[in-house]
RNA sequence: GCCGCGGUAGCUCAGUGGUAGAGCACUUCUCUGAAAAAGAAGGGGUCGUCGGUUCAAUUCUGACCCGCGGCA
């Protein structure tokens, strides 16, 4: 968990934070509350950033839109390795363009990381990738970035998951770089978030998430992921990006049969739905609703 | 009806004469340029039922019940 330090400045441009599981319904009240109070929508989802990846991802169709304007969808190339350090940069500068035309961000997305990138304004390492590096230090076994962090940086090691090779590597990728030690994390608040959750029982999400599986394997799913290949995104990339273009490029190598590939992905996005409220739940900065109606009220009382 | 095989965690299955494990699921959690990713911890079983042998049975044995296959 974070610390806020001082908390929410109240100096600092307001702006509405919209969070929630997969298939919880963000878009739609994103883009109701846009209406009612004058806002345009940027997207918090690593995913949904990609082109080419619109039925997987579920993101928003033009007509869904209803004329409000959404940002940081369709930005990156899926063959090129996007980061949230990009988002950021990429986020942060509409967010100023939003509030100069004087209208109300809102933050809407299901990629926890993203999110609080912007609303707690968490200062990533200015260390870029060097894949290089990590492809070297890939060969190591755990145990062996473990001892190599220890001696490099005594601090960071001792906080760290150290079964947790990415975060490993990442770390020993930022000393070597730096030549310093891991920073703490660092927080620069630029603004004034109010945080919406999407509140709903397990049994009628994981309702939801059936559904929306089926109709988007009938829109056509499985033909995006093949398509997707076909223009040169490889099966290990598609893999990496996990949940439905991982499971269906694994169908489609034939790895698995058709009911394998759907009761997997079926069982993959509920824990995935699992793991975006761990990093919620406890989160006391964030007003729980159940109706549009409840959101309407907050923003009011909130004097937006 | 007979013969064979099986009945162990929610699921698929290991295993042992001294009251049990694995993988997946489930629960809880972590998160410093891959985050739909990558990791960690935890709960859970009167070992089909009722008898017998034994100091001791989930393990051996008998009957029965249930499932699967074969023969009639």
């Amino acid at each position: 968990m974070l610390q806020m330090g001082t908390g929410r400045k109240k100096d600092n441009p307001k702006i509405i934070v919209i969070v929630g599981p997969t298939a919880s319904g963000k878009s739609d009240l994103a883009v109701s509350l846009a209406k009612k109070f004058d806002g345009e929508i940027i997207s918090a989802d690593s995913r949904q950033v990609y082109k080419g990846m619109d039925i997987g991802t579920g993101k928003i169709k033009e007509e869904e839109m209803k004329g409000v304007p959404h940002y940081l969808l369709d930005v990156a190339d899926p063959k090129e390795k996007f980061s949230v350090a990009k988002y950021k940069l990429l986020a942060e500068e509409k967010v100023e363009e939003i509030i100069n035309k004087k209208k109300l961000p809102i933050i809407c997305g299901g990629t926890a990381f993203y999110v609080s990138a912007i609303a707690d304004g968490i200062i990533i390492p200015e260390v870029p990738p060097d894949w290089k590096l990590r492809k070297k230090l890939e060969e190591l076994k755990t145990e062996e970035l473990f001892n190599k962090l220890k001696k490099i940086d005594i601090g960071r090691a001792k906080k760290i998951d150290e079964k947790n090779r990415r975060r490993l590597i990442r770390a020993i990728e930022i000393v070597d770089k730096t030549k310093k030690p891991v920073q703490k994390t660092r927080i620069e608040q630029k603004y004034n978030p109010l945080f919406i959750g999407i509140q709903i029982e397990k049994e009628k999400l994981h309702e939801r998430i059936k559904r929306r599986l089926d109709q988007r394997l009938e829109e056509g799913m499985i033909d995006e992921v093949m398509t997707l290949n076909k223009s040169g995104v490889s099966w290990k990339i598609l893999e990496d990006f996990g949940l439905e273009y991982r499971w269906i490029a694994r169908y489609l190598q034939n790895k698995i049969d058709y009911n394998e590939m759907y009761e997997s992905l079926l069982t993959d996005i509920k824990k995935f739905s699992k793991r975006q409220m761990t990093w919620w739940k406890n989160d006391k900065r964030i007003s729980w609703i159940k109706k549009y109606k409840e959101a309407e009220k907050l923003i009011k009382n909130n004097a937006f």
